[in-house]
DNA sequence: ATGTGCATGTAACTGGTTACATGATTCG
DNA sequence: CGAATCATGTAACCAGTTACATGCACAT
């Protein structure tokens, strides 16, 4: 089976084939826009990654020929894939978790229920919240010997800190004002 | 040689050892401190990394003897590491360089001149302006499909994009008010 | 004709991780 | 007395990239 809490391709995928069928080459397509932030797998492991998904009955694919050339291969979530989706979406997300880690849960959360949504965020905003508590100590504890270049780093990092706080506080007001009883079907 | 993009380990060593010699568990300590922004390796591959740097003549290594105890590696970067770590700094960085690849430059921007970490802020000024860009762009050509979900992850990324440039702005001001010479730091 | 985009894939490699092995020291 | 931390290292494994291989369609 796959390991619970790691990240790969394989929920990338997942994640994009629960919003629409589509073939590798559109998958690849897709998440080119988003590169910057999570990153865009190479061909060379999104290929064989839709195979093994294949062959674990996580997906289906339908291979719709265009006469002449090599066929397009659609691929389609199965249930048993939505149900790996779901356990995945809805762990714990890992507190060493990094920016582009959460993205890409966000990225996958039309799979979340609202009060998953939520909670995944909160527990965002802790780890962030201790991130920033975390350098903050450094930067006064520094005080003795560090160069100005290392303070800019965390300077730097202080700030990300801040306003990743300042989005995740908005939007968790926001989801709170919206009443959740649209989404409660389950 | 080194491959002269690859932002592996070795730098990561090379950076730390170039600011003070210290044993291979030290590094690691250090590194755990900033484990979220720019991640932190494991034994593993820590001390392979200071094997090999040690074979390529780029750190040196004392070794001193704690009587009975295995003795502590204090490693210290040479001349020849000197150089590659200031080749490898100045080189521009590649666009699609991560969040963690700019924090790690700009913590072992020591190495930088000043006019070199003020093109180092500005090349990341420009990519970070570009990602803006092509987010916003996302999101007015998405009317048409997309789930408040994608929207959600894409909110986020904007609002980290513009942060970021927040900051280098600032930091860029700062930079061109201090007089190369003057180092005053505040 | 020539290159760029569509479309799928394989093989070799690499940069890491995890788990293991060892052993002394310090803290509760 | 046992657990955590200091301190070093190895070996097996793995997830990914790069480079390669193929071939059609469409625009310059």
């Amino acid at each position: 089976m796959m390991a619970s809490s790691s990240a790969s391709i394989r929920y990338y995928i997942l994640g994009l084939l629960a919003q629409q069928p589509m073939s590798g080459y559109d998958i690849k397509r897709f998440l080119k826009n988003l590169s910057w932030l999570i990153g865009s797998p190479s061909f060379g492991s999104l290929y064989p990654a839709l195979r093994s998904l294949l062959g674990d009955g996580l997906v289906n694919v339908d291979a719709i020929p265009r006469n002449e050339r090599q066929s397009r291969k659609i691929y389609t979530i199965t249930e048993t894939g939505h149900e790996v989706l779901r356990e995945w979406v809805e762990q714990p997300i890992d507190p060493k978790a990094s920016l582009k880690a959460f993205v890409m849960r966000l990225l996958l959360a039309s799979n979340f229920s609202h009060t998953g949504l939520v909670s995944h965020l909160h527990q965002r905003r802790s780890q962030v919240a201790s991130h920033k508590a975390a350098i903050q100590q450094i930067i006064t504890t520094m005080d003795n010997g560090a160069t100005p270049e290392q303070y800019l780093a965390l300077d730097y990092g202080l700030s990300i800190a801040t306003a990743e706080m300042a989005w995740l506080d908005k939007a968790l007001s926001q989801l709170a004002q919206e009443t959740p009883f649209a989404k409660t079907a389950d």
